[in-house]
RNA sequence: GCGGCAGUAGCUCAACGGCGGAGCAUCGGAUUGUGGUUCCGAGGGUUGCGGGUUCAAGUCCCGUCUGCCGCCCCA
């Protein structure tokens, strides 16, 4: 008989790796709800609609990532690649933008894409998104970034760079987009096949290239940022003064490029050395048409998204400290007898109590305690009951003591001793 | 989607084409009811899966699945 095992790009998670997921999620929401961001839970499958009109349908994300399958009434869904399309279909469906003036929100769970697996890039992968819908001024791209930074401050990651652009609005990628086209028209020959194709589709992207012929051509090329309208200019200017003002140090990477179309103006990345390949953990930028074009009114918004996977990868490998815990061993079955109550007491008292549900040697459950590190170990046999006694075992002090067989009591004084 | 490497016990890995092993981990024992160190012992495998070559395949060949590295893409 086969094993069935997940599907491929799909893992379990467990284990230190969950705990590391655990500790990432708790110092995020500290500092997003000292921001005010509030917490939503959104479906996993949309109409795939809404991703070809958010993402874009050229993206490669949508063209050949996206889980997509038709359902029994017909529909075409799709398992969602990213967050902020059904965050914009949410706020537009409950109606957020009437109803306050501006909105912080944030999420958390998987996103599936159908890619070819590798470290640090699964089909199922959990991101944190976070969102800021109708807020135009670059204090709040400044705000994003300074949040990142006291996220991450509170990990210990330092190893990272955080590398910012701007892909400008509208009207000066247009322009700008001709001017491009009429630059690598002239050194076609040089470009990659790959290069060839975005030429076509995104010439933005050839930026991206890491073909060192591309690089080369792209190094003489016009670059947008050099051509931004003034009102981009300004927001760019802004933006870098408020980072100042935080005291962050970025990057400024005239060729950072992002791969959805809806960004505009304010992009960035987070990278680290440490990842291989997929060296970007977190990254975002501005999308002020978006919620405009997917029929809303017209409303500046901003977001990032963190790879859980991957900045779990830049965690310290340290395991954490397991609880104080107690361990109640018992010889034949009169002890065993007390075993309910005991349980019963510790729970309500707010201890931890293990226990070995055959009935072992005494040996067997020193060592069975040991190895479940626990601290206190009660031993009840014979002996102690004929006598109205417990024995209480300090497993790191190898000192034992004898207590009154009262439950409230053998109680208070794990309480007493574990504190202690 | 493309290229390369790999897959043997729960984990890390050995085994010239010739009887599948070790370390760690788990469990048990070392004279009455006391853990870690030590000693002894046990369990655990369709060698990822399916074909083929061969007297004989973990080993060679083909396919497939999965992982890893790079490309691509992206968080």
């Amino acid at each position: 008989m086969e094993k069935i095992r997940t599907l491929r790009g799909f893992r379990d998670i467990l284990g230190d790796e969950l705990e590391k997921f655990k500790k990432i999620e708790q110092a995020f929401r500290k500092y997003s709800t000292r921001l005010g961001f509030r917490e939503i839970e959104l479906p996993i499958l949309e109409k795939t609609e809404l991703f070809v009109r958010t993402i874009g349908d050229t993206t490669d994300i949508v063209e050949k990532e996206m889980f997509t399958f038709i359902d029994a009434g017909g529909d075409s869904l799709s398992m969602r690649p990213e967050a902020t399309a059904g965050m914009v279909r949410s706020y537009l469906q409950e109606g957020l933008y009437a109803t306050e003036r501006l909105t912080k929100v944030c999420t958390i769970g998987p996103m599936f894409r159908h890619e070819r697996p590798q470290k640090g890039r699964y089909r199922e992968f959990r991101q944190i998104d976070v969102e800021v819908f109708g807020v135009k001024e670059p204090l709040v791209d400044a705000e994003l970034i300074f949040m990142i930074r006291m996220f991450l401050d509170d990990l210990d990651i330092d190893r990272y760079r955080i590398e910012v652009n701007s892909v400008g609005c509208k009207t000066c990628r247009e322009s700008f987009r001709g001017v491009l086209i009429e630059f690598f028209e002239d050194r076609k020959s040089e470009l990659c096949d790959d290069c060839l194709r975005r030429l076509e589709r995104n010439p933005l992207r050839i930026f991206d290239c890491k073909n060192e012929q591309c690089i080369r051509v792209t190094a003489d090329s016009p670059l947008l940022f050099n051509s931004l309208c003034g009102e981009c200019k300004d927001h760019f200017d802004l933006f870098q003064k408020h980072i100042n003002d935080f005291g962050i140090d970025i990057e400024v990477n005239k060729r950072l490029v992002r791969g959805l179309d809806y960004y505009t103006k304010t992009v960035f990345e987070i990278t680290s050395d440490d990842l291989g390949a997929q060296k970007a953990f977190i990254a975002g930028g501005r999308y002020d048409n978006l919620v405009e074009e997917m029929g809303g009114p017209p409303t500046a918004g901003i977001g990032f998204a963190v790879g859980v996977e991957r900045l779990a990868m830049l965690l310290p490998q340290k395991m954490e400290e397991s609880g104080r815990e107690c361990f109640l061993a018992c010889i034949g079955d009169r002890a065993r007898g007390y075993l309910a109550p005991v349980l019963k007491a510790c729970l309500s008292g707010d201890i931890s109590l293990r226990y070995a549900y055959e009935a072992k040697s005494l040996k067997a459950q020193m060592r069975y305690a040991d190895n479940l590190k626990c601290n206190f170990v009660l031993i009840l046999g014979d002996n102690e009951i004929d006598k109205g006694m417990i024995t209480l075992r300090d497993m790191a002090g190898k000192t034992q003591e004898e207590l009154p067989l009262d439950v409230e009591h053998i109680v208070s004084v794990l309480k007493e001793r574990l504190s202690g």
